[in-house]
RNA sequence: GGCCCGGUGGCAGAGUGGUGAUGCAGAGGACUGCAAAUCCUUUAAUGCCGGUUCGAUUCCGGCCCGGGCCUCCA
């Protein structure tokens, strides 16, 4: 089975051969840390963390680097440092912290190299050197240094748009400073009190798009295998990068496939503070678990336009509670040894691989849960597990036992008191007193605590 | 205005040129002291109009509706 991948440049369905079979590399544009991430900077995060499993699961034999860049200097960080009057520094460690706090618990793995912007000025003021040698850049009077998109004839072919067409664009704004209207900021002027760095152009702090340019070729090279993001990043984003890198590096493509997800809505309606349905991970992590919010992501196939919502959300953890349920059966009897890794095969597989067909490898793993779940033999259990624990993990699921899930958010006190009122109540049953009994059930049940009579005594889990 | 994406049962959401997955919800049943979970059975959908075809939800064209981008954005 092959990996397939839709390339936004080519606009198809391409087959993944890696420039190097030896070493694969991808590059994610990862957040601004202006404030803590929101829902839709989450699928993103969990898409490509699906995607770096699946090419680690794929390509045993290569190596795999994996960069996912934060994005530390930039003019929202500016201003929101300013309004909430602390250094830039605290803001953006704290959120940096905040993000990696997040993406643990959405079950992302690291990436390989996760690089800071402000680590690799040298690098970019190299590069925008470079480019104004070459003649692709240019200084203006006011110290800015601007990319000169007349000097790259093929420019916008990603976004599939022309120079006339964005200057027909009612929102383009001239600046008086560019050769051309679509020009962009390569350098800018700081101000005494803004963060800044020396260059030959003065003390000032690059633009947006440059930084991506320079640290993946910091760590990947002048060309990769794969750049993913946002399909709002297409324009002008990632149009840029292939202008700077391609320009740097002529006659270097820069990115064989281009890999971007679908917009996020919440419930129903673009996300917006003032409509109430603006999440960010932290907030909803107070209210679901990660794992639960990662599979509601992953519900809906990347490219598609996600519409996320507190029900389906709800939904994800009941469709864990099943996976879980069936992880129950397996720890049950199964020495967790049996389990050895093989490579992704049956519908789970070609679902996956085909352009990272998430809904659809749910689907399997739906039903290898239920198979797991009504299968009498040991035997076939423990083989339908190994493919069912496996696949999960491939989609960053079921990482944990499922003790961890039915319990999870349980302090000790609560748990022992739990199980003390399941004791009591089993005494109320044997005596008949099933008033009594069904009062402590209705009164855990208040706790979102679910009771459940089985041959072997009465179990409790976590509902929602 | 330009460019791009989508419209599938009550909701979510795949696939497919030949009788439309899966999950949630609903109905009936089994199990249970009652539940829960699980299982069985079951109701229910391809935006509109043309074209190509023996046959279209799928391909093509037009229309309607929704969403995104057009230098803040994942």
């Amino acid at each position: 089975m092959t990996l397939q991948l839709y390339n936004t440049l080519t606009r198809k369905k391409e087959l993944f051969v890696p420039i190097n079979n030896e070493h694969i590399r991808m590059y994610v544009c990862g957040p601004t840390v202006y404030d803590d991430i929101h829902i839709g900077n989450a699928r993103p995060l969990v898409i490509f963390d699906v995607l770096f499993r699946l090419l680690k699961n794929t390509n045993r034999e290569s190596d795999i680097t994996y960069v996912r860049n934060i994005t530390d200097v930039d003019d929202k960080i500016i201003q929101r440092a300013e309004e909430n009057n602390e250094s830039i520094s605290d803001l953006t460690n704290r959120n940096i912290l905040r993000f990696q706090e997040a993406a643990l618990e959405l079950c992302c793995l690291k990436p390989t190299i996760e690089p800071r912007a402000t680590d690799h000025i040298s690098q970019m003021i190299n590069l925008i050197k470079v480019l104004i040698e070459k003649g692709h850049a240019y200084v203006t009077d006011d110290g800015e240094v601007l990319f000169s998109v007349l000097s790259m004839p093929n420019y916008g072919r990603l976004s599939g748009r022309n120079r006339d067409e964005m200057i027909l664009g009612a929102r383009i704004e001239v600046s008086s400073n560019k050769r051309d209207p679509a020009d962009f900021i390569l350098w800018k002027p700081s101000t005494p009190n803004q963060p800044g760095w020396d260059s030959v152009w003065g003390r000032g702090r690059p633009g947006w798009h440059v930084e991506c340019s320079a640290m993946s070729e910091e760590y990947l090279g002048p060309n990769f295998d794969i750049h993913g993001g946002g399909v709002d990043l297409v324009f002008p984003h990632h149009e840029n990068e292939i202008a700077q890198s391609e320009c740097f590096h002529p006659n270097i493509p820069f990115v064989k496939t281009w890999i971007h997800n679908g917009y996020v809505m919440s419930e129903g309606e673009k996300m917006s503070k003032s409509l109430g349905n603006f999440y960010t991970v932290s907030d909803l992590l107070k209210e679901f678990p990660g794992e639960a919010l990662r599979l509601a992501l992953l519900a809906t196939h990347y490219r598609q336009p996600l519409d996320f919502s507190k029900d389906g959300t709800k939904e994800a953890i009941s469709r864990l509670d099943k996976y879980y349920l069936a992880l129950k059966v397996l720890e049950d009897d199964l020495d967790q040894k049996e389990l050895i890794s093989s490579n992704i095969a049956d519908d789970f597989g070609s679902s996956l691989l085909d352009d990272l067909n998430t809904p659809a490898a749910l689907t399997v793993l739906d039903k290898q849960s239920s198979a797991i779940i009504n299968d009498s033999s040991r035997d076939n259990r423990a083989q339908l597990g190994q493919a069912f624990i496996q696949n999960a993990n491939l989609l960053g699921l079921l990482c944990n036992g499922s003790a961890y899930w039915h319990k999870r958010n349980t302090t000790e006190a609560e748990q022992t008191n739990i199980d003390q009122m399941i004791k009591k109540r089993m005494i109320a049953r044997e005596q008949r007193d099933f008033a009594e009994a069904d009062r402590i059930r209705d009164e855990l049940l208040l706790r979102k605590i679910i009771l459940e009579d089985g041959p072997d005594g009465t179990i409790w889990r976590r509902g929602s």
